[in-house]
Parts: C-alpha cells; structure tokens; sequence
DNA sequence: CTGAAAGCGCTTACAG
DNA sequence: CTGAAAGCGCTTACAG
C-alpha cells in the first residue's frame, strides 16, 4: 500500500479515544500485536482468570467476579488498550462462535437483500455476525455451500432459499446444526413467512372487485412456497367467486424480469390476452409488463397487473405496479429472533406475517396514477 | 424443531457418501459429535502431527509429509468420517481466520449486491469466508462495523463505501489490517474502480453527438468518486466541445430512486427543464425520468436520459434506459484478488475497468425502443 | 518418515 | 474475592 508519512508514523489516538499504538509495544500482545487478556491481566497486576471474569460478567445476583475496585481497574485497562477478545480463542474454548450462516437463491434480488438486511442487523444486536451465500437456488450449491457454512462452525443457519419438499433440509437436521427458514416455508420446520396464501388473496379479490374474469397467474417457481401458496391462495379465492382459471393460464416462471417476461410471452401465444395478471413478483412482473407493452398493450387500461412484495421501485415505475406488500425487512429480523430462541434451546413455532395490498396504476388505470 | 422420526433416528449417509452418524461415536470427537484431527489419528494409528501434515499437504519439491500408503490411510479416514478443521483451532494457532469483511453503503442496492457477489465468489475460490455489514454511508456506522470486522480478526478488509478523502481509511491503515478498496477509489489506496471519468465523457459525447447543448448532471454525493469522477468526465467533454453546462445544472443526490426524484424535482423548479440529463446512477435516473413523466415531458422524445451502471431492470424498463454499462460483478471479483495479494505481501497497484455506453430509448426515442 | 512437545488465547471448574 | 491449572483443536519447529 502507497502509505505516506503520515500513516507510517501511527495514529496516536483514534477516534473513540482509546490509545492503541503510543508508548512501548504492549506486553504480551498477540502477533499482530493486539493486546490479549494477558496484557490487560499484567498491567492490573491481576490473573487472567480474574481479567476473564470480569470482561464477562460472570456471577449472578450477590455473585461477584471481583471487587468493585478491582474489577473497575481491569475494564479501565481493557478500554485503554482496546482490548477485544480473540474469537478464535473464545470459539475452540467454548463452542460457540456467535456466528451464522444465511443461505439465499441470490443477494442481488432485493427482496432477499432486505430480508438479510434485517437478518444482520438483528443478530449484530446479539453480537453475532453472519455469513452470507448464494445458492441460485441449485441443490448442489445448497450442499456445498452449506458444507461450507457449518465448516466455519456456525452456531446457527438461517435458509431462505428452501424447497418445499424439505428433503435436503432433513439431511441437514441430521447433522445437529439449528437453523430456521426464511421466506420459504417447508416440512415442519419453524419458518418466518409472509402469509402467502392470504396475499393471493388479496390479489385476487383486488381483481375481481374490479371486475376482471379473464385471470392468469404467473407463479413463480415449482419449488418455492412463495410462488406455490401465493398461487393456492389467488385460485382459492377465484373459485369461491365462482371464476374459473384454467391450468393452461397458470404458468411457473423464475423469479426475476426474464422469467416475467418468458411466462408472459407463453401466456400472449397460447391465445388472447387476459384482462387481468396475477404475477407473484414484482420483478416478474415488471418483466411481464414489459412483454404487454411490446404487444401494443396499455397495463392499466387494456391488462391488469398485480406483482408481489412492493420492492421500493414499484411505486416509481412510469405505471405503477399494484402489488402485495410483504414485510421483508420484518421477516429477517424475526427470523434471526427465532434462531436465537432456538440456539437457546427454546422450541419455537413458525411466524407468518401479515400482506397488504397496495392498488396503483397498472389495476387502477388513470385512476391510480 | 418439529422433528419426525425418521430425523431423529438420525441420517445414516449423506450425499456425498460420507458416513457421519453410523456405528459407535467417533473416538475423541468435538463436544458436537464432529471428527477431530486426534480421532482421525487414532484411527490411522499416527500421531497427530502426521495427520495434519499430511492433510495440509506440508512438503514441497521431494518433501513428503509421509509415505504414500500412511499419507492415502489418512486421507481415507479423513474423509469417511468427514473430518473438517476446526477453523478456531487453526485461526488461534495461526492467526490467520481466512475471513474478510466487506463494507458497503448498502446491500440492497443492486450495484453493491453484485459487487458482492463477484467479491463472495472469487473469494471462496481461495478458501475464504466473508462477512458484509451495511454502512449506510454514515461515518459514525463505517466506524463500529469496522472495529466489528476487525474484532473478528479478519485477514483483511474491502471497503466499498469510502469517502473520497480517505481520512477514516487513514485510521484503518494505522490499525495494521490489509484492505483495498472496491467501486470507489480514495486518496492512495488500492481500489478496483470503473473509469468513472471515461463513463462520464461517453455520456456526454453520446448527447452531445445527438445535437443536445442544454444539459443538467445529477450528480450523487460529494464524497463519492464515483460521482464527482462520472460528473467530472462529463463536463470535461462538454468543455471540450466547447458546452457550457452552469453550476446551477449541476446537483448532488443520493443514488437510489428517491434520490433522483429529489433532484430532478430541483433541476426543473429550477427554470426550464433541460433537453438532456446525465444521472450518475441508474435508480437515480428511474427517479429522474418518474419526475419527468410527471411534469408531461416524455423521455427519449422531450427529455434524454443517461444513467450508470446498466443494471438488469435499465433495459426492461418501459422507456429503456441508455446507460454507461461498468462491470459490477467483475469489480467484485478483481477487488478480491487484489486483497489476496496484498494478504501476500505483494504491492498492488489500482485497477480501472472500462466502462461501456449502452444506447437506448431513453436517448433515442423510437429509435431505441 | 514420524513422534512428542509447546503453545496460540481463552474459559471454567476447583481451591483456598 | 482471587489464583492456578487444565484443556479446547490445531500447527510447527525440533528430534530421531
């Protein structure tokens, strides 16, 4: 690194005011030089079983790890040090590592952004941190980066890239590791979900109130509980009005633009357009709102469209999307609440939190812009 | 967790033919059940010492860690019983945790998610682990997550969200953790960039050649580089062709949706709007042209847009977005084998990839529908 | 080619 | 209230 004078010399004194580089090197620190509870033990003049008590707080009411001046003398040092336990020290002692894993089909779809957004900044409450995966939602990069995970001795996983069948997930529990779901509901394993079914219920009575009677679905993938219960929920409420979707107007996608546009583009060829779409994701749907315009199309007007999740562009777009609101944010830092409860040896239940529809411009027209 | 039974009697043989559960437990295991370095050396009939030399295959040209017969004995058993290191132990005794941090504004962020990605993916390639953590762009949260980071004794550290003037990177380096720097560049540091600066002149010489002389920058933030660079490289081209764009056409943003309306909205309470605009960012520039639309202009016809980045949805928007495509995910990737060098004492120099003008509606009107 | 020992930095009964 | 010891699972000179 092109470091210039200033940074050779040391930084005296960083910001939070501890004082890391002055003076002579700090006795037994550690080879990159940070002080370890031996430095702090040798400087209070104490042992380093006291220094551990205190930094940790062990003992409970009228329990003391030492006496008030002393232990207030050691955490003096500590914070002038900026001490900081070595993790890897900690971890092989206790087997525990604070840390865990969080498996998704893939970070650059914003929904699992979100939900891992709150996944981390609710565990880092904790003190724990996590490590995140792709898995594109292929099985053999589930297993390989889930062998991965739990290499690095997770205390916990959290997946939001499940199938529904559960069956990998069932090998997983196998090996002894906690882990709860996000997003994706499967087998009994506790689950922090939208409540899907309802949100496809939403859509649909959105659409019938409207009047339409010409319906599609496009519905995501075959494995994902999302796109399975969204559907069940939409043609549930289909048919207790009394409206008929043929199987031929419900077609799997994937989850992103191409996908919509693909399954829109299948629906467009297999005759005429319906007047109305349910499409289980907002990015799916933009992709099929997309293929409608291409065809002369006006969403809003001619085809109804309502997506799911209401990622924030939806509201931007130059037609609004209608769309279920999920509260993807929520659903992680719920999910990280549930392992933690389950690393404490709690037995959980399964969380499913409450949609909202959310009526723009591409259901409501003029109406809704 | 709502175990079956046919969980609980435990998984006999996972996938990949590893058989973990069966037969007695594994002589001297981990109080989780998992396969130490001791047992595989007890089933081996070695001492440990052998067992990790041959597993970390020590020895070099002619240096054998054992003979071939105990060297294949060992492997055997290691991988039947599905031995994998305990990082904690390794990390203590080594002091090195083959993990790195990566901080970003934020990960919901399309941009900054496939950055990741390509930084996760070439990272695993040598071993590695890496944590995020969102920054938010606030000095204050760029400060804990890094002691965070540090705290976990990472190898070291790519910073995706520095200021431009480098101050609290200044700290770091005194800190002794290796770091580069991806997406934007700051004082001497190694970053992998784009050429913001190429990315801005091929905006402007795209509008320029279309006959636009009236034109506005939203500009992003003013710690950035990536802004000021973008913007910097534009308005040298425009100089250059002798286009004078006034300091009032000229307004920093945030980068996301909201942003580019916020100052678009300015741009145009500003007096008349301008024939064309450059928008550092491509959420931005959806902002931007929703303004737009909403003032009765119709972008690519009234009103040219350019953004940045080429994100997927640019192209499938209703009005394609022409943009200045930078290789996102091949930053990633390239940052995170410049800090592998660096992690091997080598001194790396900065890297800046080539960005490239991708022309469409929102410039061209039909013509680039 | 292989073994034995030391030690990384912690935590946690166990004494006193 | 505090100290001393043991040991977590590894790696790495050092012998032989």
């Amino acid at each position: 690194m092109e470091d210039g004078p200033t940074r050779e010399e040391g930084v005296a004194v960083v910001a939070d005011g501890t004082d890391r580089t002055s003076g002579a090197e700090l006795p037994f620190a550690d080879p990159a030089g940070r002080p370890t509870l031996r430095t702090v033990a040798e400087l209070a003049g104490v042992h380093v079983s006291t220094v551990s008590r205190v930094l940790n707080h062990v003992g409970g009411p009228g329990v003391r790890p030492a006496s008030r001046t002393t232990a207030e003398r050691i955490r003096r040092i500590a914070e002038r040090v900026g001490y900081s336990p070595n993790p890897h020290a900690t971890g092989l002692r206790t087997s525990r590592s604070r840390l865990v894993g969080v498996l998704v089909p893939r970070l650059v779809d914003i929904v699992l952004a979100t939900i891992y957004e709150g996944i981390e900044e609710a565990t880092a409450t904790y003190g724990f941190s996590t490590f995140v995966a792709n898995t594109g939602d292929d099985p053999t990069a589930q297993r390989r980066r889930t062998e991965m995970v739990l290499a690095r001795r997770v205390d916990g996983v959290i997946f939001g890239d499940a199938y529904v069948d559960g069956r990998f997930l069932d090998e997983v529990a196998g090996r002894g590791a906690p882990f709860v779901l996000v997003s994706r509901r499967a087998g009994d394993y506790p689950s922090v979900t939208c409540d899907d079914v309802l949100g496809g219920r939403l859509a649909a009575e959105h659409l019938l109130a409207l009047g339409h009677r010409d319906l599609a679905v496009i519905a995501g993938e075959p494995y994902a509980s999302t796109g399975i219960d969204r559907t069940a929920g939409f043609l549930a409420a289909c048919d207790a009005a009394g409206v008929h979707v043929p199987g031929s107007r419900v077609v799997h996608s994937r989850f992103d633009t191409e996908g919509g546009r693909a399954a829109m583009s299948r629906v467009l060829a297999d005759g005429a357009a319906p007047t109305a779409v349910f499409v289980v994701n907002d990015f799916a749907a933009i992709g099929a709102m997309g293929v409608l315009r291409d065809a002369g199309l006006v969403v809003g007007r001619d085809v109804a469209v309502v997506g799911f999740n209401d990622v924030p562009l939806a509201g931007s777009l130059p037609v609004g999307l209608t769309t279920v609101r999920s509260p993807m944010h929520e659903m992680g830092v719920r999910a990280a609440h549930l392992l933690m409860r389950r690393l404490g040896g709690e037995e959980v239940a399964s969380e499913r939190l409450v949609p909202v529809l959310v009526p723009r411009a591409s259901t409501l027209g003029d109406r809704g812009a």
